[in-house]
DNA sequence: GCAACTCCCCAATTATTGGA
DNA sequence: TCCAATAATTGGGGAGTTGC
């Protein structure tokens, strides 16, 4: 599919002012006319059958060849190719040394066959040998392998040379590996090959990337890389209408090869030119690529729209051919799929085991809870700065204990084991919670444990079920302008103590029209949420080094910290949680149409089994998801668990302001006897009994006048 | 009054990414 | 290849409100 053209055709097509640009779709070189296309396919024989294609129509404003481009690893590749051609000795060569004799020419042959030489040393050693034993000075030997001024090894030339001191630039200013577009999903991957891998592994060109090896791998990666970065360049040029490549790469000195549609370091230029072979670098059936993939990331696009609607998805899934999990895409359920293998790919938990086990959940004794505890003591405590043991210590721990379950299993029990310690923490001493490192700290805090409303939710056994497939397909890309923008705009969010509400959706929807984003505000509510989270994170981190210094402070002095100072360390998480300001907005018309119509049988059902629930004391949970599905197993209705939680949540209401309800006459009456009888209640008769001490506290707004007047 | 709804919070978890 | 950071998702749960 290639096809060679002449210089005239070149110039034709930078001479060109035509409105109309004119692509061959064979070989994909754009030409001003018809009249010039025509010529083109007449002198290549394989781009006589192909079509051509109308580009654009603004040919006097673009030049084509902006948009192509070649990458810097394929110049440093050819570089390092050409240096391996043209060495430093060779007719080509920037650097001419005449050598005079067969014997010069030779102890230089033999000095260059072990480059790069090791260090200085070694090198002046084999320079002087070569001097002593022939006429070349110090000087012509020199000139021939260029040597590093700061590691002092010496290069077959200045470019090899060039290229290694690299090596030594400071951080800043070293070469940074570009991002590359992916073909398919057009998103700019640092790590292409990977991305490719784990993301189109089912593409044709994939398939065949995993198939292949050495060189023939190379020239597919390279296709592929070309590929992509061609359908960018292509995509921002028929939408923006101007040289992509000139914003991709500006300040570079560039210079166009007409004959590979390549871009060359304008001081390599020549050298390039003279091995130019005329072949394009281009796919040519590029175009054909963008609008198949055009069209998926459409339908994409239209599902990730509908996605709020979870029920759609739920038609579209993959099944883990291992443990029968469902995903929602290939890509989904291949990362799933790993984690049924262990680091040497075998299945995981099986690897010096006979026995699989058959649930996928492990069941952890108290014995093998115990050896977690012990072993990652100090991630659990939060002692070390790392949350968590690498995968390798975890995979030891497993062979060691002879653990019948998943690196990843041990990795979550350590994470739970962690949680649960800093729950115990927090209750145990509520202003202090960062106290909770090491045995010293633990003995110095208080015992008391208070049931409030956050004690009760860590009463909270949680789901066991994991999210099926997250969609990452339009995961937010946050830029440095944007974060900070968000951080400065919702700081007093990021800052807060926990507890604190994030910012309603109005005001994040208010900031997106005085700032526009490409993101939703649930993104960005996200990232706040994120940026939350690393904050107090560090906030921790900091506090612990404080404790840690304080405590070796106080070791050294003998002394204990003051109340003061342990006064400083974090609010009550519970009293922040009063200060959250509830919604005031509506739901936006509810669904009547299933409306549920309890029996009076039923109700009684219902509130005889959940009992327990419905008579406690406010901040006592609600009956978990599976006690509802196992009652319904047990008492088969025509409801979903969703409309028992919800009866017993109503019921659990009515049974609150009953008690409400009697408690204000109660009082109501006590009242009305102690003013017959001529005394005064205290402030505290007038609240609702039980019902005010269970609350906790909790701010709400209540309608008080209504409830009154009722 | 009741069932259902919206909005919000939270903790846990997973997927993805980029640096080392 | 490992690992930490980051972004996103999930399910459980609570409060307030709507409309039949």
């Amino acid at each position: 599919m290639n096809c060679t053209r002449s210089k005239r055709d070149d110039s034709r097509m930078s001479d060109s002012n035509s409105s109309v640009i004119l692509q061959c779709m064979s070989c994909l070189h754009v030409f001003g006319s018809a009249l010039s296309l025509a010529e083109h396919k007449r002198q290549s024989q394989d781009c006589q059958t192909e079509e051509e294609a109308v580009l654009c129509g603004e040919a006097e404003k673009v030049e084509w060849a902006d948009i192509k481009c070649e990458i810097k690893e394929e110049e440093e590749e050819e570089i390092a190719e050409e240096e391996k051609e043209d060495f430093c000795c060779c007719e080509k060569s920037p650097v001419k040394v005449p050598v005079k004799t067969t014997a010069q020419s030779e102890a230089l042959q033999l000095l260059k066959t072990d480059l790069p030489h090791p260090n200085r040393e070694e090198r002046e050693a084999r320079v002087n040998d070569i001097v002593q034993s022939t006429d070349l000075t110090n000087d012509q030997v020199n000139e021939h392998f260029p040597l590093c001024s700061v590691g002092g090894k010496s290069f077959k030339g200045k470019e090899a040379l060039k290229i290694h001191e690299k090596t030594h630039l400071p951080k800043d200013s070293e070469f940074k590996k570009p991002k590359r577009p992916c073909p398919y999903c057009r998103v700019k991957q640092t790590k292409l090959m990977r991305h490719l891998l784990q993301k189109h592994y089912d593409e044709d060109d994939v398939i065949a990337l995993k198939a292949a090896n050495g060189t023939e791998k190379k020239a597919i990666s390279r296709a592929i890389r070309k590929r992509g970065i061609f359908l960018e360049n292509q995509r921002q040029y028929l939408e923006a209408k101007e040289p992509v490549y000139q914003a991709m790469r500006r300040g570079k000195d560039k210079k166009y090869c007409p004959g590979c549609d390549g871009f060359y370091n304008r001081s390599s230029f020549g050298r390039h030119e003279v091995k130019c072979k005329g072949i394009t670098s281009l796919d040519p059936s590029a175009l054909k690529i963008t609008q198949k993939y055009q069209n998926q990331l459409k339908a994409k696009q239209a599902v990730s729209r509908s996605k709020k609607t979870r029920a759609n998805d739920k038609d579209c899934f993959y099944l883990c051919s291992v443990c029968g999990e469902s995903f929602k895409g290939t890509s989904a359920v291949k990362n799933h799929e790993k984690t049924h293998l262990s680091g040497d790919g075998e299945e995981d938990g099986v690897d010096s085991l006979e026995e699989i086990p058959e649930e996928k959940r492990f069941q952890w004794s108290t014995a093998d809870t115990d050896l977690v505890l012990k072993e990652f003591e100090e991630y659990i405590t939060g002692a070390s700065e790392i949350c968590l043991p690498g995968k390798q210590d975890l995979l030891r721990f497993r062979q060691r204990h002879q653990l019948k379950c998943t690196w990843m299993q041990i990795r979550s029990k350590i994470m739970n084991e962690s949680s649960k310690t800093r729950r115990k923490s927090q209750i145990e001493c509520p202003n202090s919670s960062e106290m909770a490192i090491g045995k010293e700290s633990e003995s110095e805090m208080s015992s008391e444990i208070l049931i409030d409303e956050g004690a009760m939710k860590n009463r909270r056994v949680l789901s066991s079920k994991v999210p099926k497939g997250l969609n990452h397909s339009a995961r937010m890309k946050w830029s440095k302008e944007n974060t900070e923008l968000i951080c400065r705009e919702f700081e007093e969010y990021i800052t807060a103590p926990k507890g604190m509400r994030l910012p309603r959706k109005s005001e994040v929807i208010n900031f997106l029209q005085r700032y526009p984003m490409e993101c939703s505000h649930v993104q960005i509510r996200t990232k706040i949420m994120n940026e939350l989270k690393t904050a107090r994170m560090k906030a921790k981190r900091t506090s612990r080094i404080a404790n840690a210094q304080a405590r070796l402070v106080q070791r050294e002095e003998g002394g204990s910290l003051s109340e003061q100072d342990a006064s400083n360390l974090p609010n009550d998480e519970g009293a922040m949680k009063n200060r959250r300001v509830l919604s005031s907005k509506v739901p936006k018309g509810l669904n009547h149409s299933a409306r549920m119509k309890w029996s009076k049988e039923n109700t009684e059902l219902i509130c005889r089994e959940f009992e327990e629930y419905i008579t406690a004391p406010k901040g006592m949970r609600l009956p978990r998801k599976s006690e509802v599905i196992n009652f319904l197993q047990r008492h088969p209705m025509e409801c979903s668990h969703v409309q028992i939680r919800t009866k017993i949540m109503n019921e659990l209401k009515t049974a609150r302001m009953k008690a409400k309800g009697t408690s204000r006459s109660a009082n109501a009456q006590a009242r009305l006897v102690q003013r017959e009888e001529g005394g005064s209640l205290s402030e505290q008769d007038f609240l609702p009994g039980d019902i005010s001490s269970a609350e906790n506290g909790e701010v709400r707004k209540e309608k008080t006048s209504s409830a009154e007047s009722q």
